[in-house]
DNA sequence: AAATCGGGGGG
DNA sequence: CCCCCAGATTT
């Protein structure tokens, strides 16, 4: 595989960052104010789940669940219960089940590293990434489907099935958030996957990163 | 690598 | 109607 220049990741940065500012879209989450608890399950929410499905539903979840040590009291069942209007409720109450029991057995304090997060039952690589990046202040990729498709659009196309286990994506992602303002990184490139980079029928005519995109530039000559 | 979980929104 | 969505686990 050929070394990615890090001239092509500072432009795409650059342009990214740009666009975002303008259009970028804008949730309760990802207001500074919002606390740790909101930053964490939220990510749990979001699993394979339209931002906008759970934009609707954010602020009903919170009045029943505003804290780790309201969340903790609850049922499994009853977690699940209320989670079932955005789908894939039974994992997703579960996961948050299970972590809630984990802060109430810390005492309502977070782990201190990722590989903490990641051995808490049904926590993969993603939520460990968003902890890094939301908790710890740390460059972390949010390397979802959106993510990928973006990149590998872009930069070119990965190895592997797995977007996990891909080393090229791995490195590629962590590249381009390593970044002075990584949060922006990430939500600018989630941004541009849902609003214009999207799975079917991307708009590739209005995308601010055409000029040097793969994908684009391929299509085009056909 | 493929199946599975899943309701809701969009085309 | 079918496809897709801020994933993770199991086989």
């Amino acid at each position: 595989m050929k070394e990615i220049p890090d001239t092509k990741i500072f432009k795409f940065q650059r342009v990214i960052l740009n666009w975002y500012k303008e259009n970028g879209r804008h949730f309760k989450w990802r207001n500074p104010s919002a606390s740790n608890y909101q930053k964490i399950i939220v990510e749990v929410l979001l699993q394979r789940t339209k931002a906008e499905t759970i934009a609707n539903f954010f602020s009903d979840f919170l009045k029943l669940y505003p804290s780790w040590k309201k969340l903790s009291t609850a049922s499994e069942k009853d977690i699940q219960s209320v989670l079932r209007p955005i789908g894939l409720y039974n994992q997703k109450g579960s996961r948050l089940y299970k972590m809630a029991q984990e802060m109430r057995c810390k005492n309502g304090r977070f782990p201190k590293s990722r590989e903490e997060v990641e051995k808490i039952p049904m926590m993969g690589q993603y939520i460990a990434n968003a902890y890094e990046l939301f908790i710890l202040n740390k460059p972390a990729p949010l390397l979802d489907v959106n993510m990928a498709r973006v990149l590998e659009r872009y930069f070119g196309p990965r190895k592997l099935v797995d977007i996990r286990y891909d080393p090229y994506l791995k490195k590629l992602s962590m590249d381009v958030v390593n970044h002075k303002f990584p949060k922006k990184i990430n939500w600018a490139i989630l941004d541009l996957g849902a609003m214009v980079c999207k799975k079917k029928n991307p708009n590739c005519q209005i995308c601010p990163l055409k000029e040097n995109c793969l994908y684009f530039n391929d299509n085009i000559l056909e």
